[in-house]
DNA sequence: GATCATTGTGCAACTTGTTGCACAATCGCT
DNA sequence: AGCGATTGTGCAACAAGTTGCACAATGATC
């Protein structure tokens, strides 16, 4: 659904093989969309195929060889369209608030240790986006490009910000 | 992976039909782990072969008759073994930041609608939680069960709230 | 008593995402 | 030259979630 568009959008920051791709995704793109290579790859293969990407030419068509990929017209067209499409906010779908529910009722044995291990991964997870925000965004950023960017950022700085608060606020709660 | 889990908490919480299911998922559980009612009567129908939950012996077995389900033995403790399982959170992938990454790449036309939009509908969401919050958490809970469903409730509280704030700066930034 | 909305159950086809593995080229080391 | 680590591409099988539809019973309405 949204997997080819942050494809696209990857490769239009940058051309790139399957596996720079991938590894962009590690610490970029992937923070909020996030894929395995497997699936960039069979994208990727989707994409060119469509007519939206091509491999460029100087690489040699064998398996194990690098393969570069980059934007064609068509396909920076198609991300621009599904850009200004309307879509609803997801339904929420999450492991940790289901577990504690069904804490109530079977029992929160050993649930706190969880919540503390979440609250540290959280944790590493805002430390991680605050020395991307010192490294590209400060100074504040000018360009309209920058600033979205760093929106982006802020929204995964401020996710991060609220899981820890809760969690803190959880297992305050709990052992109180 | 967790829809078993889910239905199985909602079942201890009252035994159910597939229907009834479906619509408390709909205004409860939902909130934080949402289904349909196709994928509800398909894991329903796991969970009886499996053995974890039966049908009410009261109900005839035909095609658009009402059939009820509650949990057995073999099911709670399945989900009390779940309870205690640690499972990392799963990697974010939200569509909206994505569409605000792409629009640094490819323009940003006709995006602030779509905020403002979202921003309505988050609005919304935080309306209907506190409703929730006035009608069953006040006063203030004092089992552990019911401070467990409190903490699960403010976890989406403190969400939409998280989605306000982040969605206002964003609106005002790209004004600005 | 025919028809229509509602309640209720469910199948089938499809899309998306995950897991586990296979295989090819390249580079550094000894 | 041979070996292993790394880089790189990719298939296959599966699990989970979505979409569209079919069909049965029940109660209300005309």
């Amino acid at each position: 659904m949204s997997l080819p568009h942050a494809i696209l959008t990857a490769l239009l920051e940058k051309p790139s093989s399957g596996l720079e791709l991938t590894r962009r995704f590690d610490r970029s793109i992937g923070y909020f969309w996030s894929s395995t290579h497997q699936q960039i790859y069979r994208e990727l293969g989707k994409l060119e195929e469509a007519g939206r990407i091509r491999a460029l030419p100087t690489a040699v068509t064998a398996r194990g060889q690098k393969k570069e990929y980059e934007v064609l017209p068509a396909g920076r067209e198609e991300l621009a369209a599904w850009v200004a499409l309307p879509e609803d906010p997801r339904p929420v779908r999450d492991p940790l608030l289901l577990r504690m529910r069904a804490a109530a009722v079977v029992g929160a044995d050993g649930i706190g240790a969880e919540l503390r291990r979440h609250l540290a991964l959280h944790e590493a997870q805002l430390a991680e986006y605050r020395e991307i925000e010192e490294r590209n965004f400060t100074p504040a950023p000018t360009t309209d490009e920058d600033r979205l960017r760093y929106l982006v950022l802020r929204g995964g700085i401020d996710l991060e910000t609220f899981w820890i608060s809760w969690l803190t606020r959880a297992i305050a709660d709990l052992d109180g």
